[in-house]
DNA sequence: TTAGGGTTAG
């Protein structure tokens, strides 16, 4: 229609131009949209307009283009509210959330422009994706102050500020008291619930918002099927699955993600699988969730073949998979295997990631080769706690405890990152293997004491066994009995171990009593009870354990070794009845190696050299 | 204005 205008009288008007800018946006088509641009320059009558500006900055802001829509901003000496609004959520829907939050500033502080509600919205929504809490509150306190408090959009992007920065009580008063409630602002508040692992309260206020005739979206169902995983709660996800089905809305690839990843969770693979299969379209996320499910039921052999048949069905892999899978891998802990991820990895650019290069780092230490685990370390140019507890729990899975404490003090005098509960878990075991004892006392009163972190059932696990492995067997107990958490079958277990080794029959007794209160299944902490009484001669109690374990039904998992020699996989088995996997396994592996290679040359041009990454 | 799969221990 603008090619074709011949003659003012034909010229499109400001309305017209707005709308097909509009459709520009919606449809994203930068070409179009460019040529109406120069149309306006053109035609002095209808420059600047603020109505064409608004359309013209959202529709460069929808074609990514900020630099573009900022010079159209410019060009306005008096920019009404609406325009830039316009620019603040264009900086926020293209991912610049520090650059919405410096406009926003900048109008507002600089320049004292009374922003609208309209501008706020985007204004939280950057707050929440940089985790900006504080500035978040204010922006709160301003809302309050205008009297914007009934704006619901406003108000459910304050829920979600909340929701993200892990505000949980926040969130619950805001939600309660919010007077007109709609889709979003219970789905957001489940999916608070949700992502800050209150499960249960997640569950309830679902079933809340149903009894109560609200009619859920796919977001909702999403949010659901998350607390189901959390939980672990296998029915109500069932039942949940049932509803997205009636409604349809099992046809969204993520609402079929987040049942492949609850039925993972709850572990059922196969219903998983059913899922998975009946998806018309997959995408990378949804072939990750099903390789994720896979690496964390410890399917390694599985996951692999998924990720082959990932790649080998076009997809390409992205730094969550490749996580995912060098999880896998370390479990098969096949060095060969690990330079082959690696050297793919460094092809495809995925490692400056940092998730990756932990990753990589834990890998390496799994498959025993700490020196190249030490150069992806040494490589990283921005350590963050990951990759630096990473690295600890590298050396003490070696029995390198010292090394362990001298990079944790590296770590806490010449960088910026801060010890978390995990690095401390990798502290204590570090101590624990190598038998430094004091030194793992000191580190767990520093984290209490210095960092005021609070230390988890598991904190307590390593401490008991760290004690208990050089036999204060008492001192252990003292530990067990001032625990201010409940303690958790497996301290009990770490007990009992010590008492297995330094053969304390009364403490063992103790133990297991405590065990069989909290009715755990793990059939290792009764054989090692009854080995106790084996050794004391003791075989009528012996006796009475095995009973146990049979009326329980509990049974011992057989063991299956694989050691690597000149890369060839050969593979131990405790029991006869087990049928050696290794052959399976390096076929895998070989398939998969060709797989990378052949993407690898797809995408990049033929490699001379072979595939298997050296490190220099 | 809400949304699917991620890192470190055992």
């Amino acid at each position: 229609m603008i090619s074709d205008a011949k003659g003012e009288d034909n010229q499109p008007d400001n309305y017209t131009l707005t709308i097909a800018l509009k459709a520009c946006a919606g449809l994203q088509l930068l070409k179009q949209g460019e040529i109406l641009h120069g149309v306006l320059r053109k035609n002095e009558k209808i420059g600047l307009d603020l109505f064409v500006g608004s359309a013209l900055i959202e529709f460069y802001s929808k074609c990514g283009k900020m630099r573009d829509a900022s010079k159209v901003f410019k060009e306005f000496e008096k920019p009404d509210v609406v325009l830039w609004t316009s620019m603040v959520s264009g900086y926020e829907q293209n991912g610049c959330f520090e650059e919405a939050v410096a406009f926003f500033s900048e109008r507002v502080v600089e320049k004292g422009v009374d922003p609208g509600h309209v501008t706020l919205v985007s204004l939280v929504s950057a707050c929440a994706k940089l985790s900006n809490l504080k500035l978040g509150r204010s922006v709160h306190g301003f809302v309050i102050r205008r009297g914007f408090e009934n704006e619901l959009c406003l108000v459910n992007a304050l829920l979600n500020l909340y929701a993200k920065t892990g505000f949980v009580k926040a969130a619950e008063i805001l939600f309660r008291r919010m007077a007109g409630k709609d889709v979003v602002s219970w789905s957001s508040m489940i999916g608070c619930y949700s992502h800050n692992g209150h499960a249960v309260e997640a569950l309830r206020l679902f079933n809340d918002m149903i009894n109560k005739g609200v009619q859920p979206n796919a977001v909702t169902v999403v949010s659901a099927l998350q607390a189901c995983a959390v939980a672990c709660d296998l029915g109500e996800g069932q039942r949940i699955h049932e509803l997205a089905t009636k409604e349809g809305f099992d046809v969204e690839v993520s609402v079929s993600t987040a049942l492949i990843d609850m039925y993972m969770k709850c572990l059922s693979p196969n219903e998983a699988v059913n899922v998975f299969k009946k998806m018309p379209r997959k995408d990378v996320v949804s072939w990750a969730a099903l390789l994720s499910g896979y690496s964390q039921a410890g399917m390694a052999y599985k996951s692999i073949g998924v990720f082959r048949d990932m790649l080998s069905s076009g997809i390409q892999p992205d730094a969550v998979s490749m996580v995912k899978i060098l999880a896998s891998s370390s479990e098969l802990g096949i060095l060969r295997q690990a330079v082959c991820l690696h050297g793919y990895i460094s092809r495809s650019g995925f490692d400056s990631n940092a998730f990756v290069e932990a990753s990589l780092v834990e890998l390496y230490s799994k498959c025993g080769n700490l020196d190249y685990a030490v150069k992806v370390f040494e490589g990283s140019i921005d350590k963050d706690v990951v990759l630096w507890s990473a690295m600890i729990a590298g050396y003490g899975i070696h029995g390198q405890g010292g090394e362990s404490l001298k990079l944790f003090e590296q770590m806490v005098k010449s960088s910026a990152a801060r010890p978390n509960n995990v690095t401390f878990l990798s502290m204590l075991s570090a101590c624990s293997h190598a038998g430094l004892v004091s030194q793992g006392i000191e580190i767990f009163h520093m984290m209490v004491n210095e960092y005021g972190l609070n230390p988890s059932s598991e904190h307590y696990g390593i401490v008991v066994d760290l004690l208990g492995r050089t036999g204060e067997l008492d001192k252990a107990m003292e530990i067990i009995n001032q625990m201010p958490i409940p303690v958790e079958p497996h301290v009990w277990g770490a007990l009992l171990s010590a008492c297995r080794i330094h053969h304390n029959l009364e403490i063992g007794e103790l133990a297991t009593k405590n065990l069989l209160h909290l009715d755990t299944n793990h059939a290792g902490y009764y054989i090692l009870l009854s080995n106790m009484y084996a050794v004391d001669g003791k075989w009528g109690n012996v006796e009475k354990v095995r009973t146990l374990i049979k009326e329980k039904g509990l049974k011992k998992m057989f063991g299956q070794s694989m050691v690597e020699i000149s890369n060839e996989v050969h593979s131990f088995v405790a029991d006869d009845k087990f049928h050696p996997e290794c052959e399976k396994i390096y076929e895998l592996l070989r398939q998969l190696e060709v797989i990378m290679r052949l993407q690898l040359e797809q995408l990049y041009g033929i490699f001379e050299a072979p595939l298997s990454f050296k490190i220099t």
